[in-house]
DNA sequence: TCCTTTTATTGAAACCGTTTCGATTTTGAT
DNA sequence: ATCAAAATCGAAACGGTTTCAATAAAAGGA
């Protein structure tokens, strides 16, 4: 399947790398190992390091394309229901299944800032949907920022290693041993997590409503 | 005050490291530069890099120094309350007062696992207060890590750049824009959205409660 | 006291990932 | 035909991590 075709240096005749061949490769490398490796992605990619500079600015690069790919996996279209409390739970329900399908490059986005002008455009739509039913913008903001932290602590949560919390040897914490018998695999236990907090936060921003209006 | 003395090779007449004073000096860097890099701990310490060896397990270990060294300063004393919805907040607004404090540790620790006694310990007694008060030992862990998801969502909050969200020449974001502009500054804005999501979360365990009973 | 083992440090070197840069080859425009 | 731009390779510099031998002092027994 790979060519055993030892490039030599200069212009090939047609371009071996594009973003979007970058792009996809760096999620599957992401997805298998967890960590982006630029020496490891030009293997698989068939080229040496160097020429991945040509295309993309460096290992942050790579990151940013990593977060242009996931967001583009966003349902968008279901913030165009007109009832907030339907909208808003299901687009952060798409949001969190995206990171529940990459859930490795997860810690890998905490840190940069969000410029897709796909999840920009939600955000704004959001807010906009918040002002209709009554919250002021600076509300709406606060109770925005609230959702997005549960939901960003939840898709940490998914990528977070199947014991988030390990008892060493000699610490008694019976109670907490007991619930964390009790849960079923990992993804299950983090899906029904995030499905009962989402719960409570909209029962939440039902009451912020009423005592704001 | 740092010795000129270039120390030679060999044991030296009292110990000039122990886990302690590394762990102190390891949070001082992050706080300082976001990162943690051992030659510059070494150079801070007045010793070579392969010293911090002998003590910690490499990066990775000093890392779990920073959890120790965090986890210590978190008030557990406030899960003394008997009643869950003054212990529970109470307790979580310690723990995020604590990150608010070293928001660049934040992102270090997102994807290590808990080992901290203390903390432990702490998960451990909130279990019992939630099952006390009437929530089955699965759905007790079901809402702490919903609850957790958000105040680990909202340090990180606290560690993301002044604009998390940033919006491109050319992105027409009418509302959003409105609404980052009314916010204040980048503490006062994570700590409101902090204290709304608390306040929603709660009402929402609430709300559980009296359809679980 | 003397000897041995353990402890805490230095110094050197290997390894690996990131990044830059010059050389090379092809394309496309003038 | 010529020349600038584009896309690749190859080499090398840089910096952080980790290991390991060498060294010096402390600790503990005989």
């Amino acid at each position: 399947m790979n060519e055993i075709t030892q490039r030599r240096a200069g212009r090939p005749r047609k371009a071996v790398l594009d973003r979007a061949k970058i792009g996809r490769a760096a999620l599957e490398l992401v997805d298998e190992t967890g960590d982006v490796n630029l020496p490891e992605l030009a293997r698989r990619l068939g080229v040496t390091t160097s020429s991945l500079y040509h295309h993309v600015d460096g290992r942050s690069g790579v990151i940013e394309l990593l977060r242009e790919q996931v967001s583009t996996e966003m349902d968008v279209a279901t913030l165009e229901q007109h009832s907030w409390d339907a909208a808003i739970p299901a687009f952060f329900r798409s949001y969190r299944s995206v990171f529940a399908a990459h859930p490795r490059v997860v810690p890998l986005l905490t840190t940069t800032t969000v410029r897709s002008p796909q999840v920009l455009a939600a955000y704004d739509r959001m807010v906009v949907l918040l002002e209709e039913v009554g919250f002021p913008v600076d509300r709406a903001m606060e109770v925005l920022t609230a959702v997005e932290s549960f939901v960003v602590g939840s898709a940490l949560d998914l990528a977070a290693p199947d014991v988030m919390w390990e008892i060493p040897a000699g610490v008694e914490t019976p109670r907490l041993a007991a619930a964390l018998a009790h849960q079923r695999d990992a993804t299950h236990r983090a899906e029904a997590a995030f499905e009962c907090g989402l719960r409570m936060i909209l029962t939440g921003v039902g009451a912020e409503l009423r005592q704001t209006v």
